[in-house]
DNA sequence: GCGACAG
DNA sequence: ATCTTGTCGC
């Protein structure tokens, strides 16, 4: 990265925040270079909190592909220095997954995050803007849509009309969930990825297994 | 100005 | 994001 961590996660303020979105998005890779191996390991990420308490918890579960078995998981508490703002998501919770992978990410070959890949105004949300920090494959895995129109189960960039992500209901219960490449991997790769993980719930198995470390952190662990 | 708005 | 047990339904 040629941008130290203090740049690209602790802005002194939205306007510096937004040109770090904007120098990431000119850097943009969304290609499946190189492509993931038949067998590869990655983690899982969460960040669990309390309503009005600064202190947050963040978990890393990782698993292999494709058997789907843990392998380990990880976690790290500190206290939120950024508020929660739509499309700034990262500047809140990135400190803390910053120091959660950055001793592991190395060894995971696909990092998944609970919110936007490139689903979002500048293209630059969580997910894409930690791969960019570590120079790893990220999906973006989210519940709700931030930004964007869905046509025919694909977002579309209202902008230029490219296709940023997928609406897809996994499992008959619940709703959807949105789907979209963080850092260097496609939005088909992505969904695809998602979809071999899919066990009949809307939020895998596998994918829910962060949350629900991350608030065994908080419930048990200090702080 | 108004409405929308990941976690 | 979190506060929260049981309960209605496939």
């Amino acid at each position: 990265m040629s941008l130290p961590i203090s740049d690209l996660l602790y802005p002194k303020n939205l306007k510096q925040a937004r040109e770090v979105q904007r120098y990431i998005r000119e850097r943009l890779i969304l290609d499946d270079e190189p492509p993931l191996k038949d067998t590869f390991v990655f983690g899982v990420v969460d960040v669990s909190a309390n309503m009005y308490s600064p202190y947050a918890y963040a978990a890393c579960t990782v698993f292999e592909y494709p058997s789907l078995k843990m392998l380990d998981w990880y976690g790290y508490s500190g206290k939120y220095v950024f508020p929660y703002i739509p499309t700034y998501l990262v500047f809140r919770e990135g400190p803390l997954l910053y120091e959660l992978l950055k001793d592991i990410a190395g060894d995971l070959d696909l990092i998944i995050f609970d919110g936007q890949g490139i689903i979002h105004p500048l293209r630059v949300g969580i997910a894409t803007h930690m791969g960019f920090i570590f120079d790893t494959k990220t999906i973006g895995f989210a519940k709700k849509l931030l930004y964007g129109n869905v046509v025919d189960g694909k977002v579309i960039d209202p902008e230029d009309g490219m296709v940023l992500g997928y609406e897809v209901k996994l499992g008959k219960r619940g709703g959807p969930v949105y789907i979209s490449p963080g850092y260097r991997i496609s939005p088909e790769r992505a969904v695809e990825i998602i979809k071999s993980m899919a066990d009949g719930y809307k939020i895998p198995k596998v994918i829910r297994s962060a949350h629900i470390y991350a608030n065994k952190l908080r419930k048990e662990g200090g702080l």
